[in-house]
This record gives structure tokens, C-alpha cells and sequence, in this order.
DNA sequence: ATGGTTGCTTAGCAA
């Protein structure tokens, strides 16, 4: 089982280089973040045509999460729904195959001591519970997206230059380290100790070529599925070229 | 300290 997810900033500007991406890479699931589309603009019919089911919390203009699968998915949850606010469209659940899958688009949390710093942690704290409430270490299930955080040193190209900003703030470090001590394995680091792998550049800075990026987007797993986990990557050809995403896939391989 | 770029939406926000 081929999983994959991708921070498309905007599905209608990046559709042409998703179907192309899920010609080449025939990935089982693609979990999207930032499509900035509602449910009723989600081009369906093309991905349909691709070979694709969608699952969509879609929004305009800003942020929305789907999930794309090769079988169809069932169960579908939209949102946080613990009464909590959940305007913003930053995660869609399914089941797809035996596997539970949550596409998750955590909020950047623009700068450090920020009323949208402060609702990142909170939202960090929220998905946590969220877990808590309504999951199982114990059962097969995925959280991939665009978590918003590099975890460690390691997964920055210069650690200093980044140690003081939102992705990397020791506060929202530890908020993504309680998501995680919940129970998920960074399937990356199950497969690469060494730094200088990256799924986010800015476009501004010549970041990409200077490859100056962080390691942001993930495909957390509970136990049962980490030790299924037989590869992992970061797909960075797909950041080169014309009107890329900011953002690469990131891939991992289940056997099944 | 600011600006650099992109997308959505149409001047400014968010990233």
C-alpha cells in the first residue's frame, strides 16, 4: 500500500501536476492540503477520470483537506468537532482498505506570541484529544499532512536561522510532540536518520535551489501499520519546474 | 527590521 501526501496550495492552480503525479506515481491514497476550494468546486470528474475517489473538507480561499483513494473510502469525519472552532477546513478522516487516514492541515501560526500561534498550539492540543477520543494506538491508522513543524534540528537546513519561528518554536515542538506520543511513528525517520531531507521551500529567497527547506509534511502511523512501514520518501522532483507547490510529496510503502 | 514569491481575489491576506 503506496501513501501518499502533499500540500498542493491550491488544487485548481496544481491539478494538471497532480494528475500527472498520480499517473507516475499510482499511489493506493494522496492525502491534499491547501486545495482552497469548496466541496461543490473540487474537481472531482478529473481525479474520477484519473482513477481517484475523493473525500473533501473544502473551504474558499484558504486551507481545505481531501482524500484521494484508488478504493473507495467510508466512515468520512470532517473537522475537529469538539465544539471547538472548526471554520477553518484543516482535516477529513476516512477508512479506506482497513485503514483509518486523516488528511490534516495544521495552522502555520504565522508569528511566534501570535493570537494564530496561540490557536495553532491549541489546535495541536484539540487534534491530541481528538485522538484520544475517538482512535486506538492499537488500530491501523495514518495522520498525514501538512503538520506545520519540523520536529527536530535535523529536519531544518539551518536550524539557527529557523530555531525562533513558528514551524520551529520549541512550544510547537512540543504540542506535535504530544500528537505523536499519543501513539504514531514518524515513518520517515523509520527509514532515514540523516538530515538534509525537506518537503517545504519558500518560494521567495531562492529557497529551492539553495535547498534551504524544512521537513513539515508527514505520514504519521499507530504501531501496527509502523511496523508494516517498508519504505519512505520525499518526492523532490515534484517541487521543480514550472508553478510548482511550494510543498513535495511525501511517500510511504505499507506491505499489506 | 524588511523583503523576497505565490494564490486567491481584486488590495490585501495568508503562507
Amino acid at each position: 500500500m503506496k501513501i501518499a501526501t502533499w500540500n498542493v496550495n491550491s488544487i485548481r492552480a496544481r491539478l494538471e501536476r497532480v494528475l500527472a503525479w498520480l499517473k507516475t506515481q499510482r499511489p493506493d491514497v494522496l492525502c491534499l492540503q491547501e486545495i482552497k476550494v469548496t466541496g461543490e468546486a473540487f474537481p472531482a470528474e478529473a481525479l474520477a477520470a484519473a482513477g481517484y475517489h475523493a473525500v473533501v473538507n473544502g473551504q474558499r480561499t484558504y486551507h481545505g483537506v481531501a482524500i484521494l483513494s484508488r478504493e473507495p473510502a467510508s466512515d468520512v469525519v470532517v473537522g475537529l468537532g469538539d465544539g471547538g472552532d472548526d471554520s477553518q477546513a484543516r482535516l477529513v478522516g476516512a477508512r479506506v482498505g482497513g485503514v483509518r487516514i486523516f488528511s490534516a492541515y495544521v495552522p502555520n501560526g504565522a508569528e511566534v506570541g501570535s493570537e494564530k500561534f496561540a490557536y495553532k498550539l491549541v489546535w495541536l492540543d484539540r487534534l491530541r484529544r481528538y485522538l484520544e477520543a475517538h482512535a486506538s494506538p492499537n488500530e491501523p491508522l495514518l495522520l498525514c499532512g501538512d503538520l506545520n513543524v519540523a520536529p527536530e534540528d535535523r529536519d531544518v537546513a539551518h536550524p539557527e536561522a529557523w530555531s525562533d519561528t513558528v514551524l520551529c518554536h520549541p512550544d510547537a515542538r512540543a504540542a506535535l510532540r504530544r500528537v505523536v506520543d499519543w501513539g504514531l511513528v514518524d515513518t520517515f525517520r523509520l527509514h532515514h536518520a540523516e538530515g538534509g531531507f525537506y518537503s517545504w521551500w519558500d518560494y521567495r529567497q531562492l529557497s529551492f535551489p539553495k535547498n534551504d527547506g524544512l521537513r513539515i509534511d508527514h505520514i504519521l502511523a499507530t504501531a501496527p501499520l509502523a511496523k508494516r512501514c517498508t519504505g519512505s520518501s520525499i518526492d523532490r522532483e515534484a517541487r521543480k519546474g514550472k508553478q510548482p507547490s511550494d510543498h513535495a510529496p511525501v511517500i510511504a510503502i505499507f506491505e499489506t
